[in-house]
RNA sequence: GCUCCUAUAGUGUAGUCCGGUUAAGCAUACUGCCCUCUCAAGGCAGUGACUCGGGUUCAAAUCCCGAUGGGAGCACCA
């Protein structure tokens, strides 16, 4: 009934007479039998049996509103007050995936308008961060390039009576804004407010003066309740040192720093949701142009805090190294991870751009990057809680194995003799009598099993329900350490258990991996190499 | 407390604006089978969801009202 009214629009006026007739044949169509139907089918309507065709998924994320090719410009504007994060990924891929779609353009834009809380090392990180996951900008800038911007667009404010200065104390300023109170200041004239300006070039000290948007104290959006323009912060900035004292906020900021760069399409994290309203009024207040504004949920992995507030403490307590501690969501932490970019990228893109919380388990990043990196990782033999096997009768002294089972990634040679580790796990499951298979080596037949086991090589063994094992020459045998991150908090607590490190045994072959390189250990997962000595593990 | 945002399988999402062509698509997870000198990858199949209660309508995941759960804002941070 549906499809047909779906199909057919001009019937549904007379959708009366339509359901009668349906019924009708609905009920002959009951009275046949099954086969009845089948052959009815078969005959005269052959189309209903084809497979339905598959329903296209969009690539990509949705189509923009007002967008026009060519002309879409976004940005992505970090504070650089901290190492960049898998937050800080999403918006960046959200925003120049936009640009790239209109082929319009990107900008980084380094937010630098609390100069007591940026740093240079972070303005770095970010900038290597980004370059890691491979986002390109058509300009680089910072907001404080902009500065005398500011200010004359600050006066202009006050001269016509859109933002006064504020010398009320902090604490009044909070409650007037709850109470939805006006505060004297609020009727100084402009004279007056242009006087107070020049004082708080110099005079005012810190916190004595804020330039204020007249917005409406009344409003239900208690962000209009007449917001910060500008405030005092005495601090040294890391690039422009001591030259301003007088900083705009992040309202200001934003709002003529994207109307004056031509930015169309500005898309922030839902929690800047209500300054929508007070960046198009300051902009409406200036005649300035205004961007459309878009907004998409934060992303957090399940147990992986991502604010400095959490991190911070749990590296000054030794809980977690550094911020490249792999149990980190930090861009650096999930590199040194394994974590490929394209991976962080695709599963990003997945996400798409709901407002609901994300809150995403790691699996699902984890299931992307498998599949970037298990076409060119290295298949290295690795065994844990090594137990010894010798092996009596190889006929030879060297194997060659393949480094890939399918790509063409070259093969290397192991130097064996009779003295084996294999994995004390895979020595329990051994039992005397049983025939084992040494993987890329050959059929052994289980002759003893004590402590440590003996066998024998057979030239002809079974193939099939075997145990596959993998194995390692004691003679070259290289100690590594193996890092497993785990979940870093359940719920509130902190996991003790979050770093499992082992001590395992791989090949020499090992040595020769480029430092970063991708392994797939056979039979237990992908690992990066980290170091000569050290292996993180990133998934199975 | 006030205000705003949000709600689809175990998880993440598509569809919602503009009701019908969807017995709700995809990914991941899980299960089974195939392939396999890895427990990976690959191939095939399967389980599984529209928060709840009203209303509008011939027809509601989709529109309206209410409830409930989750998140955010009420900074001289961004």
């Amino acid at each position: 009934m549906g499809k047909i009214l779906g199909t057919k629009p001009e019937f549904r006026t007379k959708v009366k007479e339509i359901t009668e007739d349906i019924s009708e044949i609905v009920a002959n169509v009951n009275q046949l039998s099954f086969e009845e139907i089948k052959k009815e089918i078969r005959e005269n309507f052959p189309e209903i049996l084809t497979p339905k065709e598959k329903i296209e998924q969009r690539e990509g994320f949705p189509e923009l509103e007002n967008a026009e090719q060519g002309k879409v410009i976004t940005r992505f504007p970090p504070e650089p007050n901290g190492y960049p994060h898998i937050g800080h990924a999403k918006a960046a891929i959200i925003n120049s995936e936009y640009a790239k779609m209109y082929g319009g353009k990107f900008i980084l834009r380094m937010d630098d308008t609390n100069p007591e809380a940026e740093r240079m090392e972070y303005h770095a990180a970010i900038k290597v961060g980004l370059e890691w996951l491979g986002i390109k900008f058509d300009t680089v800038k910072s907001t404080s390039d902009d500065m005398e911007l500011f200010y004359e667009k600050g006066m202009e404010l006050i001269n016509s009576g859109n933002a006064y200065i504020c010398t009320c104390k902090r604490d009044d300023i909070s409650k007037n804004r709850r109470e939805r109170k006006a505060c004297k200041c609020s009727f100084k004239d402009v004279e007056k407010n242009n006087k107070n300006w020049e004082k708080m070039k110099e005079k005012f000290k810190p916190g004595e003066a804020i330039v204020r948007f007249r917005g409406d104290m009344k409003a239900d959006n208690a962000v209009m309740r007449d917001p910060v323009l500008f405030r005092i912060i005495d601090g040294k900035h890391y690039t422009l040192g001591e030259k301003y004292r007088i900083w705009p906020s992040y309202d200001l900021a934003v709002a003529i720093e994207d109307s004056i760069d031509g930015v169309t399409h500005a898309f922030r994290s839902k929690e800047f949701e209500l300054r929508k309203e007070i960046i198009d009024s300051i902009l409406d207040a200036l005649n300035m142009r205004k961007p459309y504004q878009g907004f998409f949920s934060r992303l957090e992995f399940k147990g992986m805090p991502i604010s400095k507030r959490i991190i911070k403490p749990l590296i000054e307590e030794g809980k977690v190294s550094w911020y490249d501690d792999p149990r980190l969501p930090t861009l650096e932490a999930l590199r040194r991870r394994g974590i490929k970019p394209e991976a962080i990228k695709k599963f990003i893109m997945s996400l798409g751009l709901t407002k609901a919380n994300t809150l995403a388990p790691f699996d699902s990043l984890e299931a992307f990057n498998r599949k970037f990196v298990d076409a060119n990782s290295t298949r290295l033999f690795m065994v844990r809680n090594a137990t010894k096997l010798t092996v009596k009768n190889l006929p030879v002294s060297s194997v060659e194995i393949p480094n890939h089972p399918v790509n063409n990634m070259g093969k290397r040679k192991i130097e064996i003799d009779e003295n084996f580790y294999i994995s004390g796990d895979d020595a329990k499951n051994i039992k005397q009598g049983m025939q084992i298979k040494l993987l890329g080596l050959g059929n052994i037949f289980i002759k003893k099993k004590g402590t440590e086991i003996e066998g024998e090589f057979i030239r002809e063994g079974d193939i099939t329900n075997i145990l596959k094992i993998q194995w390692i020459p004691q003679k070259t045998a290289h100690e590594i350490k193996m890092i497993i991150p785990k979940v870093l908090f359940n719920g509130e607590t902190f996991n003790e258990e979050s770093l499992e490190e082992l001590d395992v045994y791989t090949e020499p072959y090992y040595l020769q991996l480029k430092e970063g390189e991708e392994i797939q250990f056979v039979r237990f997962g992908y690992c990066r190499k980290d170091s000569q000595n050290q292996a993180i593990f990133t998934h199975k």
